[in-house]
RNA sequence: GGGAGCGUAGCUCAGCGGUAGAGCACUCCGUUCACAUCGGAGUGGUCACAGGUUCGAUCCCUGUCGCUCCCA
């Protein structure tokens, strides 16, 4: 027996390690089937279950066990990514509450010893957290980035593209994060907004006693300058170009250069020039031959005692400015201005608010940076991965997604991928004696390569750099299918089916997949990217801890369960479209899944039981090949919703299938039959009930595994767990003649219904009804519908008559009149009002298809089956307003 | 500055060339033998604005206004 209530909680757990346990996560119990194959987005060890996350693995757990009961061998491939900065942040603060150390007094080796510990001991709890959600990856295949057989194909890919050309190492300039003190790529840099100032500051002219003013938000770096420039259609300072400026505080000469990234409209139309920290200056400095002046460290600190560049050409360097050495850069900024000031060299200081390079892990200023790092030629791997989306081997839902890949691929940069932590891929490259560098997978074929190049063996120094994160991410498709082995899994899950993920990492992640799966496999890593939205709180702010707007979807599986998130997930997953989560969207679902259980014990009662060899084809009573061709209609769109992608809506048939169908219609209108005694009827609605429950479970399953399991294995013996079970295929099913009937039906009930409450009829009376001029076919109707009728629309009797009593309410049902004789009920002004609404309502819509009609245009040009079905239309709205126009007479 | 998207019921959102929909909220009624996490009935919309295409536009096109996001 079901229990009254149904607690997610207690069923859960339970189901869970029950199918993770028998097996029904792996793959090969079909082996002939077609594979389906889905990686999973590899969340952060660190990391938590956030509503993102949520979003993303219920979408891709409704496609995995949707394809899994539809007979793919379904392989979810799940994993967790090393997240080298996060992860060293998180080891390093537990560090320093702990014992007050930090890593570099620990040394390298004993730091990485910690950070695998930690791993082991905290890094699972996203993985509990996925199983909570219901996420059925084939867990005993679980990986992690830095796995050694990750890491050996990171080693492999590394080394084939260095040797291919693609991998180089190149001194440019980077974003370095001083308080993190690594190389960041362009992709983890964020654009920020700042409120500063514009400084304008005087450079003296050579061999005159005039200045150029030139404007700058970054007054520090005029240590760094080596030129100034001017563009060459300006008709104020062009006459300057080829002097030369003899740069203040520091004494050197520099060149004004003429150059069009000097915009006449800004500032003064002069800027100052420093290659060696501002990415366009840099560009700048290569056209003009200017010197590339370092003036920083890696602190972001004034770097000026013996810096051979900047002493390069400065003639006497006052005290006062060697003083700024070992200054913070924002520190060093105040002096400078104060120095100028004191020099009369500032011309003025203007409020300026402009975007700033920030860290998006350490939410420091970045600072441009010229260093030596590794990178990867992206723009030659881009080609093929352009390509391939192209010609349509990979394509994105929504579609439009497509551009943003392209805009992007297109206009691709070098991708810096060397990384100044000790978390990480460390990268195989070694130094001979005097800097050759030997890229290899081990450090025996490096010593080996030395030996060839040097003619003796050397000592080599390793590279002490790891990778960016995303290097190893970018392999995740195939690496963790096994290669660069050749396994089974790899031949037969690679290519993989559909990728599902959050367009914020289509840079990141999606097109590097790409570039390397074409690179390194030859064939595209998936055949369908599926985007979804992000998912934000009820106001459309982006959930951030900051803002403290966070909704933790685990507190919401412990209040509502986890069938309930995730089904408010799926019927808000519309394309293109951003989530704004309320809670009480969450409750309303949950109440869904109460509903259903509800729906079970009612059947559960009534004697319902699961039937194997019953066949809804064979049904005979009216009702039961309704609810039959309603549930094969319903499959039918749930199916088809779901190969589109189309979570909503496949989520909103089997909603209101189950609720405004099922539950609303089917069950009130077979209680009669159900404790009537009619022993056949009886039983064949009960097995029509089973059977219909069936399906829906079938159907539901994906959306709310739980529940749906729950119910499957209580309310029956089954040779199958709803897991596993084959998704529902229909033939035959649909009869328009029972569909036409019970249309009829439900459309009396509810008429009647509608009248009682606006004549304010109470609830409990019961009144007569009399059925006026109806035809043959509406008495026997009324006649085989009579039970139902009565007791769902409170009815005390149905009889036919000639005429409408005096003092009925009047309700025009096709051909016929319901009237429901009120007398002392009835309040003949409101009846008239209602009518005369009515007839005002057909009256408009009559005058819209007369409107049409009587257009020449439409009469010519509409397609015939419109112009039919308004003819057809308007007959029926004056046959109706024949009728309602009757009623009202007869009221007089 | 370049690109993408969104303005539909009080709120959150579907829909999309031919009768404008859901959930929540709200109002009224209800202890009808599955369910008050429920049932029944309602209120509520110049589909942002202005043009255009079309026999016909909430839907397609153009522009305007407002908002969001991505990339510089």
């Amino acid at each position: 027996m079901l229990e009254k209530t149904f607690t997610p909680a207690d069923m859960e757990a339970r189901l869970y390690a029950q199918w993770e346990e028998r097996g029904f996560f792996k793959p090969g119990h079909k082996p002939r089937a077609e594979p389906f194959t889905i990686v999973i987005p590899p969340p952060n060890v660190t990391g938590s279950l956030h509503m993102g996350h949520a979003l993303n693995n219920t979408i891709q757990d409704i496609l995995v066990r949707f394809e899994r009961m539809r007979g793919r061998d379904v392989l979810w491939q799940p994993g967790t990514d090393h997240a080298g900065i996060a992860t060293q942040m998180v080891v390093e603060r537990l560090l320093q509450k702990e014992n007050q150390t930090d890593r570099r007094s620990m040394g390298r080796e004993a730091f990485l010893k910690r950070v695998w510990a930690w791993k082991e001991e905290s890094g699972g709890a996203i993985s509990r957290q996925l199983r909570r959600l219901g996420a059925s990856c084939d867990w005993s295949r679980e990986r992690f980035t830095m796995d050694e057989g990750l890491s050996r194909a990171v080693l492999k890919v590394f080394v084939q593209l260095h040797k291919e050309g693609l991998i180089y190492k190149d001194k440019r300039l980077v974003n370095w994060d001083p308080k993190l003190l690594t190389a960041i790529s362009d992709l983890e840099v964020v654009q920020k907004e700042v409120k500063g100032n514009l400084w304008y500051l005087r450079y003296p002219i050579e061999g005159t006693d005039q200045f150029i003013v030139v404007a700058t938000t970054r007054p520090e770096t005029m240590l760094g300058d080596s030129g100034v420039a001017v563009h060459p259609g300006n008709d104020k300072l062009k006459h300057l170009i080829g002097r030369q400026v003899r740069l203040p505080l520091v004494g050197r000469l520099i060149p004004i250069v003429g150059d069009d990234y000097a915009d006449p409209e800004k500032g003064t139309g002069a800027v100052k020039i420093t290659p060696a920290h501002d990415f366009n200056d840099f560009d700048v400095g290569k056209r003009n031959g200017l010197r590339q002046i370092n003036v920083l460290d890696q602190f972001g600190k004034i770097l000026i005692e013996g810096n051979a560049d900047f002493l390069e050409g400065a003639a006497d360097v006052p005290a006062g400015t060697m003083a700024l050495h070992g200054l913070d850069r924002f520190e060093a900024r105040k002096r400078i201005v104060e120095m100028f000031e004191a020099q009369g060299l500032l011309d003025k200081i203007e409020p300026h608010t402009h975007q700033a390079p920030h860290g998006d892990r350490s939410d420091v200023v970045i600072e441009p940076w010229l260093t030596e790092q590794w990178y990867v030629n992206a723009a030659e791997l881009a080609r093929p991965a352009i390509a391939a989306v192209e010609k349509g081997e990979t394509g994105f839902v929504p579609k439009n997604w497509e551009k943003t890949y392209f805009e992007w691929m297109r206009n691709i940069q070098p991708w810096c991928i060397s990384r100044q932590l000790w978390w990480g891929h460390q990268i195989p490259a070694w130094y001979g004696p005097d800097g050759t560098v030997f890229v290899e997978e081990t450090e025996a074929l490096a010593l080996a390569a030395a030996e060839r190049h040097f003619g003796a063996r050397v000592t080599l120094t390793r590279d002490e750099d790891v990778l960016d994160t995303w290097f190893s991410s970018a392999l995740w498709p195939f690496s963790t299918l096994g290669w660069p082995e050749e396994t089974q899994e790899l031949k037969r899950h690679y290519k993989t089916d559909v990728l599902v993920t959050g367009f914020d990492i289509i840079f990141f992640w999606v097109a590097r997949m790409m570039m390397m799966g074409l690179h390194f496999m030859h064939e595209a890593p998936f055949h369908t990217v599926y985007i979804h939205a992000l998912v934000r709180d009820e106001k459309g702010q982006k959930m951030s801890k900051s803002k403290g707007n966070v909704i933790d979807p685990l507190e919401l599986i412990d209040a509502y369960g986890a069938d309930a998130l995730r089904f408010t997930l799926a019927a808000m997953a519309a394309q293109g479209r951003d989530i704004k989560l309320a809670k009480a969207r969450v409750e309303g679902y949950r109440n869904f899944g109460t509903k259903l259980w509800n729906a079970a014990r009612f059947a559960e009662m009534n004697g319902v039981a699961h039937d194997p060899n019953y066949d809804p084809l064979a049904a005979r009573v009216t009702v039961n090949r309704w609810i039959s061709g309603e549930t094969a209609r319903t499959e039918a769109k749930v199916r088809q919703a779901l190969e589109e992608y189309r979570f909503n809506e496949a989520a909103g048939a089997i909603y209101q299938f189950v609720w405004n169908v099922f539950c609303d219609w089917y069950l009130e209108l077979i209680k009669p039959i159900l404790t009537g005694t009619d022993e056949a009827a009886k039983a064949e609605t009960r097995a029509t009930t089973a059977w219909v429950m069936d399906q829906i479970l079938l159907l539901l399953h994906p959306f709310m595994p739980f529940v749906t399991e729950e119910l499957w294995q209580q309310t029956g013996r089954r040779s199958q767990w709803l897991i596993a079970s084959d998704w529902p295929s229909y033939k035959g099913l649909g009869d328009a003649a029972a569909d036409a009937e019970m249309e009829w039906t439900i459309r009396f009930i509810s008429e009647v219904r509608s009248v009682r409450a606006e004549m304010n009829v109470p609830a409990g009376a019961k009144i007569g009804c009399v059925l006026v001029s109806a035809s043959s076919g509406t008495r026997r109707r009324a006649d085989a519908w009579e039970n139902e009728i009565m007791r769902l629309a409170r009815l005390s009797s149905i009889v036919f008559e000639e005429q409408a009593p005096k003092a009925s309410a009047q309700i025009v049902l096709d051909e016929a009149i319901v009237a429901l004789p009120l007398e002392g009920v009835i309040d003949f002004a409101a009846e008239k009002t209602r009518l005369s609404k009515e007839l005002e309502n057909i009256a408009r819509d009559i005058a819209a298809i007369d409107g049409r009609l009587n257009n020449s245009g439409f009469l010519a040009k509409a397609p015939p089956e419109v112009l039919e079905e308004s003819r057809e239309r308007k007959a029926e709205l004056t046959a109706r307003k024949a009728r309602v126009e009757e009623a009202l007479a007869r009221l007089g």
